[in-house]
DNA sequence: CAAGCACATTCCTTGACAGGCATATGCCGT
DNA sequence: ACGGCATATGCCTGTCAAGGAATGTGCTTG
């Protein structure tokens, strides 16, 4: 059962876990600790987020590690690149000609 | 209400919206038609992603025009930003494994 | 002012999901 | 094999959101 990984997203102790991962991989208890959610929570948000491969699992004994798979995410980007093309045509019209393929990391800020 | 950017995105009937009107804005009347979904619900899928700052409204007479508001979708990009950072990292690295005889460690399981 | 069009809002029902709780499963040391 | 730790799973309940149907609101034209 793959899950949408918009779906996925949609929740928001779902995206505090991955802004945890972001760190580095951890176990489900190191999880349950930081984010002060119960642990059968945390366990079912895992479930849903590797639905979506959007972590991974290491195994080791008894723990479970879990990390990112940034990876996951690309079919978010890949939904998203039009739309990021059509706020930079609006933002920088004016130089829309140039030959630079990629946007600036730090676009107008307002 | 300022509905979260997230949960107006996780609905996939509000994203064919958006992706309609990525090719120009449109009355609801054609919403309706081009979607074949019920009009009442086209209205209350165009108020929550007005709630999420994804369109925006013109007024023509007894018509109400929606159209695209890319904007709204930067914090979006913005949280996704660090995480395009870490796939892009590590699937260039995959990359390079590729053509190595050995793996060292093969994160995607089974 | 009445009628009609375009759209919004409300009510209702149904289904999905998060949280809390209890319990099952797997791994380890003794 | 037993007990304990780490994690997963199942059940229950409250909540919330989506879809359908009916109705309300605003603008327009005759």
């Amino acid at each position: 059962m793959p899950t949408d990984v918009f779906e996925a997203l949609a929740d928001p102790t779902r995206r505090r876990i991955l802004d945890v991962l972001r760190a580095g991989e951890r176990p489900v208890g190191e999880l349950v600790a930081l984010l002060g959610v119960a642990q059968p929570n945390v366990s079912k948000h895992l479930r849903t987020l590797d639905a979506a491969a959007l972590v991974r699992v290491r195994v080791d004994g008894p723990r479970r590690h879990y990390a990112l798979d940034p990876a996951g995410m690309r079919p978010l980007d890949a939904w998203l690149a039009p739309y990021r093309e059509a706020w930079a045509d609006r933002l920088d019209a004016l130089e829309r000609h140039l030959d630079s393929p990629d946007a600036p990391s730090t676009p107008t800020e307002e």
